[in-house]
DNA sequence: GCCCAGGTGAAGC
DNA sequence: GCTTCACATGGG
């Protein structure tokens, strides 16, 4: 990572930073965060509470906010630009299917999201495609964010809704987003955090055991979606969701369609790809959704 | 209509 | 322990 450039015109602001093996649209597309929006110029999206427009070109990565920035730091922990991704790397396992994943995936990165914002989306992740969460997001954002600035001309930009916001509403009101029956589950997670009942700042000084036993406290959180928030929002990289595609990919090409419990693949997936098995696993699930499909470019 | 989607919890063996 | 099923909603 290199210093960002900065230049300041009108009240937008913009940096660029140079980047290797990084692919944006990848990493903004691969179903770790919801709420990023293909424009004609970049990707459109939310992060600590700003609206930023990004974009690629080559080996640089351009940010542009709509209001002056006196510091970058938000996005770049956000986009993880300090990960030293080589030393990533030599951690993963030297086989078949992830030399395979990880050629077919180069670039992609994982993000590291709020807390908040990462346990509502993954509660309204159950049984849903990728697809409709965005669009249950979305409907939740725009009914009970907050408007936020963007550059004149772009369409409207909401905040994610904080845990208080979320916890005076009714149950009702949640429904009317169609989020169905994670209605309840959202509610009753926006009061635990609104209430102190839930620190998600404190799960990342605990260890992984010990995050999980805390989140899947709450009701609808099982092992998928704890591990999914401490992976994408609280910096634990051992960390490895086991969804339907992770199920499918370990079955297939570790062991040759056998079926296996989600506990069984756990203790796997924890023993075989080593510290970092949160981002196999994201090269895992990108690799089998998009296995077949024509190259996008980005 | 039927089946599936980045699951979970309750109830049945 | 493991298996089955309901739970809302939308798309193929």
């Amino acid at each position: 990572m290199t210093e960002p450039s900065q230049l300041p015109s009108g009240g937008v602001s913009r940096a660029t930073w140079a980047v290797t093996d990084y692919d944006l649209a990848k990493t903004l597309n691969c179903g770790q965060a919801f709420r990023w929006r293909r424009d004609e110029r970049g990707w459109q999206g939310v992060v600590a509470g700003r609206w930023v427009r990004l974009s690629s070109d080559g080996g640089l990565l351009r940010a542009e906010t709509a209001l002056p920035q006196a510091a970058w730091q938000w996005l770049e922990h956000y986009l993880q630009l300090g990960l030293d991704w080589p030393r990533v790397l030599r951690t993963f396992p030297d086989d078949a299917p992830m030399r395979a994943a990880l050629a077919a995936c180069r670039g992609l990165r994982l993000l590291r999201q709020d807390p908040w914002e990462c346990l509502a989306s993954f509660l309204l992740s159950a049984t849903k495609q990728i697809v409709q969460i965005q669009t249950i997001i979305e409907r939740l954002c725009q009914s009970y964010g907050a408007r936020l600035p963007t550059p004149a001309g772009s369409v409207a930009a909401f905040s994610f809704p904080t845990p208080e916001q979320i916890a005076s509403l009714c149950e009702s009101d949640l429904r009317a987003c169609k989020m169905g029956f994670r209605a309840p589950h959202l509610l009753g997670a926006a009061r635990a955090v609104a209430e102190g009942r839930l620190d998600l700042e404190e799960l990342p000084a605990l260890s992984l055991e010990e995050a999980r036993e805390h989140l899947k406290r709450l009701k609808g959180v099982g092992p998928k979606i704890a591990d999914c928030v401490l992976l994408f929002g609280c910096g634990f990289p051992q960390a490895f969701p086991v969804d339907v595609w992770i199920n499918r990919a370990l079955r297939e090409l570790y062991f040759r369609n056998r079926k296996l419990t989600p506990r069984q693949l756990g203790a796997f997936a924890a023993e075989h790809f080593g510290p970092h098995a949160g981002y196999a696993q994201q090269y895992l699930f990108h690799y089998m959704r998009t296995r077949g499909e024509q190259k996008l470019s980005g």
